[in-house]
DNA sequence: TTTATAGTTATAATATTTCTATAACAAAGA
DNA sequence: TCTTTGTTATAGAAATATTATAACTATAAA
């Protein structure tokens, strides 16, 4: 059982919220290095949804360097500790953010706070 | 003249796009408050696309709060400052991005540092 | 008052993306 | 051999994105 909860209603694709707590999962110690995920037969029957969306997110997350997908283990949770690229990434994905961040007049340590609240409550 | 730049081959789509290079010129201060953005008829002339993509797009910037709508003045830059609901929508943004970086073990001095690099770029 | 321009609304068609449904395949393991 | 794995292919349905027209109302300028 992963326990995973999808909002049908989401306007987020199933497949990207499938992505998102699992990195969630990694992140707050549910799942942990070196374990295994379901098949993308079993979690889609689980979930009830479909195989393939279940692998788009599976290979969503190989892509990301978040997972190993092998015929003989299936999905296996293994961070790529490529960190240049991952901070690389990781600024891309924050340019927008950081710059609506500006315009509203956030500052620079009310980011930091956030950036804190998160992380403590990522925290194992 | 706006210059507005249009990846037709992204994945991203093309109304985001516009969006969030409207964000970064208010942040790197391209953009003015006060300042009149073309019409939904003109700019969408000048980027080559429909009227109805660039105004998906001044629609999103209005309900995020950057800009205001009138059949007087056109869209207008008017950042409101809804400080608080601004705070709260950049900590959902930044949730699956920096528990991204969890896995990756990026530490959170890293990350100020990545906000500060983005800050200094939008400096004015 | 006429004219042009603004956003708004409506409708339709096309393209792309997302999700589902089957099916078959090859590799690995029991 | 039998089952399970991910992979690949194909097809269709549903939702979203984009384009194409057109008409409407309100405002501003001529």
């Amino acid at each position: 059982m992963m326990y995973i909860q999808i909002d049908f209603n989401s306007q987020e694709a199933i497949y990207m919220q499938l992505r998102n707590q699992i990195i969630l999962g990694i992140a707050t110690s549910r799942f942990q290095e070196g374990e295994s995920l379901p098949s993308v037969r079993q979690l889609a029957d689980e979930i009830g949804i479909n195989m393939h969306t279940v692998n788009k997110a599976y290979n969503v997350l190989r892509q990301e360097g978040i997972l190993k997908i092998d015929r003989r283990h299936g999905a296996v949770i293994a961070v790529d500790i490529d960190k240049i690229r991952a901070v690389q990434d990781m600024k891309e994905e924050l340019k927008v953010i950081i710059a609506k961040g500006r315009c509203k007049n956030i500052s620079r340590k009310e980011v930091y706070a956030l950036i804190d609240e998160l992380y403590d409550s990522y925290e194992r």
